[in-house]
DNA sequence: CCCTGATTCGC
DNA sequence: GCGAATCAGG
């Protein structure tokens, strides 16, 4: 057929732009559409103006991505830090007692999978829920992030925008 | 280590 | 216009 060359065609570029806006990711789309990497895929995303879906990500990709291929970099230009402060908004502890099933005989197990300490696991999120002195103390137990103690979604909650710390420890002569 | 998207630049 | 390379954060 007449489909040897592999280009952006219209009915990929719909789907890729049905699949963003749908909430998939670049590598799923790119697994989904075939044939093209998933830096191909953000790349096509952002070329189309469709990206800013994710919201502080970029705070990597203003110092990072100025490098094409082995090309030689080029003193870095000062970066004005935005002093953005923000509220600190600490995770309040043993606080986040929702739908407290009081002697519930009912499963109550709506979302995630909670687990006991016993069940816990590197791996598995340690969000508080409950109260630690009670046997109803139990955790988030969902997929962390490797790396870090909570999942996903408590990572953002915990770590909220209050990164802006001690950026560079490489000065010169430091120590 | 896994994943995510953002960006730059050579092609 | 395209995408690999690179970065940075989670």
């Amino acid at each position: 057929m007449t489909d040897a060359g592999p280009g952006w065609t219209k009915e990929r570029v719909e789907l890729l732009k049905r699949l963003w806006s749908d909430g998939r990711s670049a590598s799923q789309i790119a697994a989904e559409i075939g044939g093209v990497s998933r830096n191909a895929v953000i790349g096509k995303v952002h070329r189309l103006g469709l990206a800013g879906r994710v919201l502080k990500t970029n705070g990597a990709a203003s110092t990072a991505g100025r490098r094409g291929r082995g090309d030689a970099d080029a003193p870095d230009a000062p970066i004005t830090e935005a002093p953005s402060m923000l509220a600190p908004a600490p995770p309040a502890l043993a606080l986040v007692q929702a739908q407290s099933d009081p002697t519930s005989d009912s499963v109550a197990l709506p979302e995630s999978a909670r687990v006991t300490i016993m069940e816990l696991r590197e791996f598995m999120c340690r969000w508080p829920m409950g109260d630690p002195s009670t046997p109803d103390f139990r955790f988030c137990g969902d997929r962390a992030i490797t790396g870090l103690p909570y999942c996903t979604h408590h990572s953002r909650i915990a770590y909220q925008p209050a990164a802006e710390r001690k950026r560079d420890r490489r000065a010169v002569g430091f120590r």
